[in-house]
DNA sequence: CTAGGGTTAG
C-alpha cells in the first residue's frame, strides 16, 4: 500500500499562524510564514494578515510585513497595521494610516479601521481627537457601533472628561445603538476615575442590560477613591442578589476601601472569607491586604502575609514588598525594612523608588532616635 | 475550527 503524504496547504498554516496570535508567539507566527515559500506553499492575503495581527504592539514588523508581502492589502490588512499602532501607543501612526488609507493602499476604511484609531487617541489621552473621529464617521457614511461609543466614551475617561462620557452614552440611544454591558461600564470607570461615586452608582443602577463584575468592581472603585468602604462593603453584599459571582478583583478593590478607611480588621477577615465563598486571592488581594496592615501599623500582620502568599505559591511583586517595607518602616523596625529589601533580589525582583524610599524613611527615622 | 476594534483590582 503506498504511503499517504499529507501536503499542507495555504489555509493550514494560516490557522497555525493565528493560532500563534491568540497565544501571543509572534516569532512562531514569523517563522511559519517565513518558511511556507521553502516548502512551496505560496502566503495568500490571509497568512500576512493573520501575521501582522501577531506582530501586537510591534508595529515595526506589522510595517514591514504589510510592504513585504507584495500582495495587494485590503481592509483587513489596514487595520491590522492601525492596531499595532494602537497597542504600540503610537496614535499619530495610527491617523496617518487611517487618513492616508485610500492614497497608500487604495483601501477604504471601514468602522473596524475608525474604532482602531479611536482606541490609539484614547489610550495617547486625545479624547477630542477620538470624538472628531467619531463625528468623521457619520461624515463618512459609516454608522457607529457600540464599540466605536464605547471606545470614544473610553477615550473620555481617561481624559477626565466623565460629564461627556455620560453625554456619549445617551447620545448612543438616538444613533439607536444599545449600549452593551462594556458601554456602560466603560462610563461607569469615566465616573470613577473622576471621583464621581454617585455617577457611577446612578448608571449602575439605570442599567438595561444585567451589569457583570467589571459594573460592579468599577462601582466599588469609586466609593474607594471618595473612602466610602462601607458602600463598598454594600456594594459586594449586592452583587449575589444581582446573580453577580464576586472575584478576586472585587475583593481586592473592597480591600483597598478598607485600608483607605483605616479598616486593617475588616480587610483581614474579608480575606479569609474568600475561600469559602470559592474565590481564590491573587497576589494583588495579598498585597491590597499587607496595605491595609501597613496602614494600620499591624507590621507583623503584614509580614506574615507576605510569607502567606508564597506559601500560595503566589510569586510576591516589587508592591507587596515595598508596602511590606513600609509597614516596618511606619512600626520603626528598620531591621527588617532593611532585611526585606536585601532579600528582593532572592525573590528575583528590583527593588524599585517605592521601596528604597521606604527602606531610607525606616533608617531616617532610626537616626533621628539616636 | 483562516485575518481587524471597546471595560475592572494592589
Amino acid at each position: 500500500m503506498p504511503e499517504s503524504i499529507v501536503v499542507p496547504d495555504a489555509s493550514s498554516y494560516n490557522t497555525a499562524i493565528s493560532a500563534c496570535d491568540k497565544t501571543g508567539q509572534w516569532h512562531l507566527a514569523l517563522s511559519l510564514l517565513n518558511v511556507m515559500p521553502k516548502l512551496r506553499v505560496n502566503p495568500d492575503l490571509i497568512s500576512f494578515n493573520s501575521a501582522i495581527s501577531a506582530c501586537a504592539d510591534r508595529w515595526p514588523l506589522a510595517l514591514d510585513l504589510a510592504r513585504r508581502s507584495r500582495l495587494t492589502p485590503d481592509v483587513v490588512t489596514l487595520n491590522g497595521v492601525i492596531s499595532a499602532c494602537d497597542k504600540g501607543q503610537e496614535w499619530q501612526l495610527a491617523l496617518c494610516f487611517l487618513f492616508g488609507a485610500e492614497v497608500n493602499f487604495r483601501v477604504r476604511p471601514d468602522v473596524i479601521s475608525y474604532n482602531a484609531a479611536i482606541s490609539s487617541c484614547s489610550k495617547g489621552g486625545r479624547w477630542q481627537a477620538a470624538l472628531s473621529l467619531l463625528g468623521a464617521m457619520s461624515l463618512r457614511r459609516l454608522a457607529p457601533n457600540v464599540i466605536s461609543f464605547s471606545a470614544a466614551i473610553t477615550s473620555c475617561e481617561k481624559g477626565g472628561q466623565w460629564q461627556l462620557a455620560l453625554v456619549l452614552l445617551s447620545h448612543m440611544e438616538d444613533a439607536d445603538v444599545r449600549p452593551n454591558q462594556i458601554s456602560y461600564n466603560s462610563a461607569i470607570s469615566a465616573c470613577e476615575k473622576a471621583g464621581h461615586w454617585e455617577a457611577a452608582l446612578s448608571i449602575l443602577s439605570q442599567m438595561r442590560v444585567r451589569p457583570d463584575e467589571i459594573s460592579f468592581n468599577a462601582c466599588i472603585s469609586a466609593c474607594e477613591k471618595k473612602g466610602h468602604w462601607e458602600l463598598a462593603l454594600v456594594l459586594l453584599g449586592q452583587m449575589p442578589q444581582m446573580r453577580v459571582t464576586p472575584g478576586d478583583i472585587s475583593c481586592s478593590a473592597v480591600m483597598s476601601a478598607l485600608e483607605k478607611g483605616c479598616q486593617w480588621e475588616l480587610a483581614l477577615v474579608l480575606l479569609g472569607q474568600m475561600p469559602q465563598k470559592a474565590i481564590m486571592p491573587g497576589e494583588i488581594c495579598f498585597s491590597a491586604a499587607i496595605s491595609a496592615c501597613e496602614k494600620g501599623g499591624q507590621w507583623e500582620r503584614a509580614l506574615s502575609l507576605l510569607s502567606d502568599l508564597r506559601w500560595m505559591r503566589l510569586k510576591p511583586d516589587e508592591i507587596s514588598c515595598s508596602s511590606a517595607i513600609s509597614a516596618c518602616e511606619k512600626c520603626g523596625k528598620w531591621e527588617l525594612a532593611l532585611l526585606l529589601l536585601s532579600e528582593m533580589p532572592q525573590m528575583r525582583l528590583m527593588p524599585n523608588e517605592v521601596s528604597f524610599g521606604a527602606a531610607i524613611s525606616a533608617c531616617e527615622r532610626a537616626q533621628a532616635l539616636l
